[in-house]
DNA sequence: ACCTGAACACCGTTCAAGT
DNA sequence: ACCTGAACACCGTTCAAGT
């Protein structure tokens, strides 16, 4: 985890806050009322003090999103026992940072805000890698394959977290249901056959079937 | 697409503004000054009004983002010819909505707020459920393989595109970077092998070849 | 029915000054 | 070096009133 801007060496005044306690505080906020509260302003008056203080430990508010993911992460994405077998193994380690992230219902603002490169994450991300080589990828191949399965993660949780979000403020028919309410039978026959499931048939949660329908076509001989 | 809430039966003070020019108002705002700066009051000023008429004709912002894509959908979505083999169908079918929505920066705002459900899109997830469907697979599994593509696209454009806004609004240097930097070649020997390839690797556009991968994994028997 | 003016309750960030 | 006060330049949305 990439340290504050520069380590103290000459004296002046002592610091009153650190960047531990702004981390630890905006997590408090976070957890208990939601990312949308948590603003500058408002981690300034919690933690007793001024919005500009801040900034002082902080570079801006983008950074602190990412400091709190690395803190999300080295807290809670702790490394299991990997099955020996490579292509196995892709699979839990993929679906373990899966478990961890789609837990985490603020994490959407900073997957949009940045990659995930806690440094707790990345040795998942060398499991991965390494099983596709073990598999015969090329290192190069091994590379594409794991943003891939990247893609494909970080997008079952925007997409699934986003889709939940909307579903609570509100109660009003959503945009999708009255589009399928709209269906035309004759020139859409496949979604019209299934619109009467769709909700449900979405709601399941299949992220390990696709995880492992597209683990196993990246490892097919082309 | 959904209608404005009611048709004008009885009769009142004529309306200034319309639904349309709101929408048409936006994108013009959109596409010449982006995303950040399209706000309530700068479209009512652009529009020659006020920002309380605005919801006259829109809900709130959340839905105006929503009619935008629609309206970009629409606009930019034209079917293409699709090869009769169905594997080929599905690929291409969601190569082009991928490459509509890529083309589109300020798509992220609105994926994150809403699923893809403009009436133009939907043909093209007739498509991929009904080529699946020719594959073998049964309706409610083409559903769920339609389902983990989507997931795939969507982020693989939440990712990129944010990774590109990052990179022109700055030039220190990424977390990612700095993570990179210190990597332990002991611990971590896959990544520590790569790190200078990583930028360039992650560049590259491989969109088509983990959907492939993904629809071969999708339609292979189990 | 449609539009306006004024207000409510906020934002992130910068600047200049203090200790 | 660290913190404060005041300000800049904004937000989305609501309310009450006008035509």
């Amino acid at each position: 985890m990439p340290q504050p801007p520069a380590p103290r060496k000459t004296l002046g005044r002592p610091p009153r806050i650190s960047r531990e306690e702004v981390v630890t505080t905006a997590r408090r906020i976070v957890d208990t009322e939601g990312v949308d509260r948590l603003t500058m302003r408002r981690l300034a008056t919690e933690i007793g003090s001024t919005p500009m203080a801040l900034y002082h430990h902080v570079r801006n508010k983008e950074e602190l999103l990412v400091l709190l993911l690395d803190d999300y992460a080295t807290r809670t994405l702790h490394r299991p026992d990997l099955p020996a077998q490579p292509r196995e193994r892709i699979v839990v380690a993929a679906a373990t940072i899966h478990e961890a992230l789609a837990a985490c219902p603020w994490i959407v603002e900073v997957l949009t805000a940045d990659d995930l490169m806690a440094t707790s994450a990345l040795w998942f991300v060398e499991q991965i890698v390494d099983g596709l080589v073990e598999c015969g990828l090329s290192p190069e191949r091994a590379v594409h394959g794991y943003r891939a399965i990247w893609y494909y993660t970080a997008g079952e949780i925007v997409v699934r977290v986003t889709a939940a979000r909307r579903r609570t403020d509100d109660d009003r028919p959503t945009y999708r249901e009255q589009v399928f309410a709209d269906l035309d039978p004759g020139e859409l026959p496949r979604l019209a056959q299934v619109a009467d499931h769709w909700a449900p048939l979405t709601a399941e949660d299949t992220y390990l079937d696709g995880l492992r329908a597209l683990v196993d076509g990246l490892l097919a001989p082309r």
